[in-house]
DNA sequence: TCAAGGTGTGAACCGTGATTCAGTTGGGCA
DNA sequence: TGCCCAACTGAATCACGGTTCACACCTTGA
């Protein structure tokens, strides 16, 4: 044999997949999941579309490694501020302003979590909004369930501690943790595209008040 | 002109088209929104494809009946629930067994359309379920939306209620709608399916408990 | 009974979008 | 440099499902 698949080769090889992932990206940046097509993700990755079958078997391969790359970036993230340490849970930076200072440490870490991701939902060029919550295209149904199952746990982990701590009543956990997933879901949606700048704050606000609500936390900070 | 409709034909007419909207529902029940095809129907309906755009132009459009009737029943029977007057509220019948009797006329109410709502989506071949809870097919996913705005301003009535009669705390009450509508549809989807004919009376108790604590009820009662 | 239309049929048509593949380009290695 | 083969290309192919239409049959009313 003469070729082998040099380490240049190799490189230029995942740069090139993750150009097309990036392409995918902005696609559904732009026009939703609805509008990942093959022909639109090779257009704008200046690729052919039969190049994409270089990088992935199929259309479905093809979404289901951008829907997980993009998700899990985003349970990592949410998973992290629901897993703050107790006492630490007044103090976030870029993660979702923390409220007044009386609430329990429950309703701390609910408040944040909620809130980290409203936040993000509504920026970051609504990608993660459109992978999660967004009505889904087929190819991915099953794994959009996966992620908001995956969502639901790690909510209802903080359900679970704030029930043990007596910051919230006894509850079927992993239900609040589904319905919080499908409230905000259905919330974000409505309220995508057409919430200005200027009032994401309060939307924000009322989410985690709802929220706050939902878990029954005694104190709730608008 | 020789040939004039006749009242019999009409009525056959009719008759063709109610017979075209049964099969159509036999079909979501059997396989869900996405199995609506054209061919399907007219299988399930024992007629050719072609008859029926006698009775519909377009796909869309006979979906669009489809989920129109199904889903103004639905909401019928929601709304009667919430209209009902404050003082009745501790007596539905086939609605949904009220709680215990401390709660406020606000809490029964919400409980009661919740409560409603919920089981309806757990039988009735989970039709209604489908066609409200379940992600969309394209054609629908406009009126999908309008109809859970409805639902959602129908809680929210409820709820803007219950703040005036200081039942529950000053709040987005429209959002609070919103949110039970996700909340629902988020749980009764992963649910659908999984959930033996006893389990029932307590997921709807869960989900009714989980609505009266997202309202700021100052009872919940499981 | 007959002419004028309506109604039902289902194979053919068509648009859309994923997938394939024969041909071209260009990097790796002797 | 020259051979080999992976990578790339994009037009052709394919699958799917909504829509059309020429034709056969039925209803109506004279």
């Amino acid at each position: 044999m003469v070729y082998r698949r040099s380490p240049a080769a190799c490189e230029r090889a995942r740069q090139s997949k993750d150009e097309v992932l990036r392409a995918a990206r902005t696609v559904v940046a732009a026009h939703g999941m609805a509008g990942i097509s093959m022909a639109a993700v090779a257009a704008e990755a200046g690729v052919a579309v039969g190049s994409l079958y270089r990088h992935f078997p199929s259309k479905t391969d093809l979404v289901t490694e951008l829907v997980r790359s993009t998700c899990d970036h985003e349970l990592a993230v949410l998973g992290a501020v629901a897993a703050a340490d107790h006492d630490a849970a007044g103090r976030h930076d870029a993660a979702g302003r923390h409220d007044a200072a009386g609430s329990d440490a429950g309703a701390e870490r609910l408040a944040a979590a909620v809130s980290v991701f409203a936040r993000r939902a509504l920026s970051s060029g609504r990608v993660a909004y459109a992978m999660i919550c967004e009505p889904p295209v087929a190819e991915a149904e099953l794994l959009r369930r996966t992620i908001r199952a995956e969502m639901a746990t790690i909510l209802a982990g903080i359900v679970v501690d704030g029930v043990a701590d007596g910051s919230f009543p006894a509850q079927d956990a992993l239900l609040t943790g589904m319905a919080l997933v499908g409230a905000m879901s259905e919330v974000l949606t409505a309220a995508a595209g057409y919430v200005a700048e200027g009032d994401r704050d309060q939307l924000v606000g009322s989410i985690r008040a709802m929220a706050l609500r939902s878990v029954g936390a005694a104190r709730v900070t608008a």
